[in-house]
DNA sequence: ATGCAAAATGTAATATTATAACATTACACT
DNA sequence: AGTGTAATGTTATAATATTACATTTTGCAT
């Protein structure tokens, strides 16, 4: 199974495209209502599509929100741990990267005979635009 | 308005109470189940104590899993934030505590121009009883 | 090119999680 | 005792996600 965005299928390219286009997370109905045109008719033809883009990292969820969002850096290594900044006024979303969370979670964990596997990280707080205008 | 666990409702006692005496995180329709016999009919019976008693920080809410578990800590200052380990074999959850997550994770935020308020992170992999049990 | 297996799809139904709306009751405080 | 805030009870419904099952497409080894 390879994995480039080039042999996503139909449904795929579809709702990553949606995602792509989006300023914003989107949630999984949301998602369905924008793409209807488009043949998908079922929430589960996106929550199976979501499942794929996810699984390869070109879409992440946003646990606390319900939220998807598609990954914008190339090669994202992410797959399975996500790390977001989320603004609680604007409810803009950034993914943390090119961090040292990895080895510090491990250590963190290692302290309590955890075996660090992955994680999601989400911080709440106020973006860049949003901190001076009060 | 106090905060003291003494002065929680009848139905906050109730719902805190299942949890306490739960070893693993609760969802809150299974806690429903559980406490019909004590009155409790109604979902949203169970959702207004749960928000109580995470405003108050006696419970926390594991996003990934849409799960509650009380808060062991006495005193417990994490309120709003929270950091879980879980585990991916047996679903057992350590609550993180005592450690300088916050700061941590504020100068990452800085980094972004973000101001840090409050996170939720969940850590998966392996915990000390079912590392070895492979 | 053919046939097989794996993956993806289509569709309907349903399960799970959470909130809206609104009338009523309990309780702390003066 | 009266008042205001919080909590409650109840019904209905919204929002999120999965099961089940029949069918089609695709990759790829022969």
């Amino acid at each position: 199974m390879t994995v480039a965005s080039e042999n996503l299928t139909k449904n795929q390219k579809t709702v990553l495209n949606v995602l792509e286009n989006s300023s914003e997370p989107m949630k999984a109905y949301t998602i369905l209502y924008d793409i209807q045109k488009k043949g998908i008719k079922s929430p589960l033809q996106v929550y199976r599509a979501l499942d794929k883009l996810i699984e390869i990292g070109k879409v992440h969820k946003i646990e606390s929100r319900n939220s998807y969002v598609a990954c914008k850096h190339e090669g994202c290594n992410a797959k399975t741990s996500t790390s977001f900044l989320i603004c609680e006024k604007c409810d803009n979303v950034t993914e943390l990267i090119g961090n040292n969370l990895f080895s510090y979670f491990s250590k963190q964990a290692e302290k309590n005979n955890f075996k660090y596997n992955k994680h999601c990280l989400e911080i709440f707080g106020l973006c860049e635009n949003c901190k001076f205008k009060n």
